[in-house]
DNA sequence: CATTAGGTTCAAAATTTATTGAACAAACTA
DNA sequence: TAGTTTGTTCAATAAATTTTGAACCTAATG
């Protein structure tokens, strides 16, 4: 935690190719991601696809721009995308594998977070059941925060459908095709 | 991680004083609690102020029903005294301090939360920014999201607020004051 | 004023989590 | 088919986080 790209200063290692405010912004939005959960090199590969040129990169750029083993980009990945944060793409005749961001990736983590204010609700609601008559002012604040995030569930999905309908996704990926897909 | 109270079967240490089914359900709100990025004795300890008849608990009662040392227990006082999801009483002439969930302790983590959307939709316009023409997809995708994050931001305070007008806090705690407090 | 109650602090130990490297595998390529 | 590219897997290691225990502190109490 705390630093993978910052210490190599004026980019001297000729396979890092990103400018060193990118850097800067990719070790960012990593701390970002860590701070909200997500593990140290998933979450600087999240910022390199967001930062880098291209969009799309492939398995060794990331190693070599991320400075880090070959297994902890396989696994970082395999994170990504079991988390539909990220997918890859394959060009015709060739194995090596193009990884991007999914357009639609944060909709499902905040459907994920929503979800989660549900699953709490239905603790406290468990939780109402085994309490007794004794204190009611703390019996009527968790039945007000019941209803809080009831009400922020409900609130979220419609937001959030709606926004999904003002911008649906599109049919068809750019240039190139998703491989068939074994996973 | 993963248990603190499940092996205590039949509750045979005479300072445990929960029951079986109360002792399970602070160990599934500790998970949860733990799962949302809490550390495993202050999740527990949450999960303890909201199960327990009282409702309010001494330091040597927590450290009792959790079995867990006197510093983690102090150490996790602390956090969520810091987090604001905790609160402490004390009775006239006692030092002993009584710790209790505040009951707008969870308002403060929603607009954390909410909060955390904006910042991340900040980061996302510097990306911007950085980002060249050729990948129009790309920075049409993250334009959206950045609609989105700002879009639920507004909408959760907007909710939140109107709950805490229908719910304004009560102006005086129960029976007790807090006392004068060096924090 | 010595002792106890009710904690806090912090370095060391235990635990958990993340990263690496070595071995392996599948698909191409010569 | 031998070698190379493009990865995956997993046990060992490294690093970060959590918990503990011992020492310490301060307010009450005898």
């Amino acid at each position: 935690m705390e630093q993978f790209l910052t210490d190599c200063k004026p980019c001297t290692d000729p396979h890092r190719m990103i400018s060193e405010q990118k850097r800067h912004l990719v070790e960012r939005i990593g701390l970002f991601n860590e701070h909200q959960g997500m593990q140290p090199a998933a979450a600087r590969v999240m910022g390199l696809l967001l930062v880098s040129e291209e969009g799309q990169l492939t398995f060794e750029e990331i190693q070599q721009e991320l400075g880090i083993s070959k297994s902890a980009v396989s696994q970082s990945l395999s994170l990504l995308i079991s988390q539909r944060q990220v997918e890859y793409i394959t060009l015709p005749g060739q194995r090596k594998r193009y990884f991007r961001l999914r357009a639609d990736g944060w909709r499902f983590h905040i459907e994920d977070t929503i979800e989660g204010a549900l699953e709490y609700s239905k603790i406290l609601r468990e939780v109402l059941r085994h309490r007794d008559a004794r204190t009611p002012e703390l019996n009527q604040s968790i039945t007000q925060l019941i209803g809080l995030l009831e009400l922020l569930h409900k609130t979220l999905k419609e937001t959030v459908k709606a926004w999904q309908e003002a911008y649906p996704p599109e049919p068809v990926p750019p240039a190139v095709q998703n491989p068939a897909d074994v996973w």
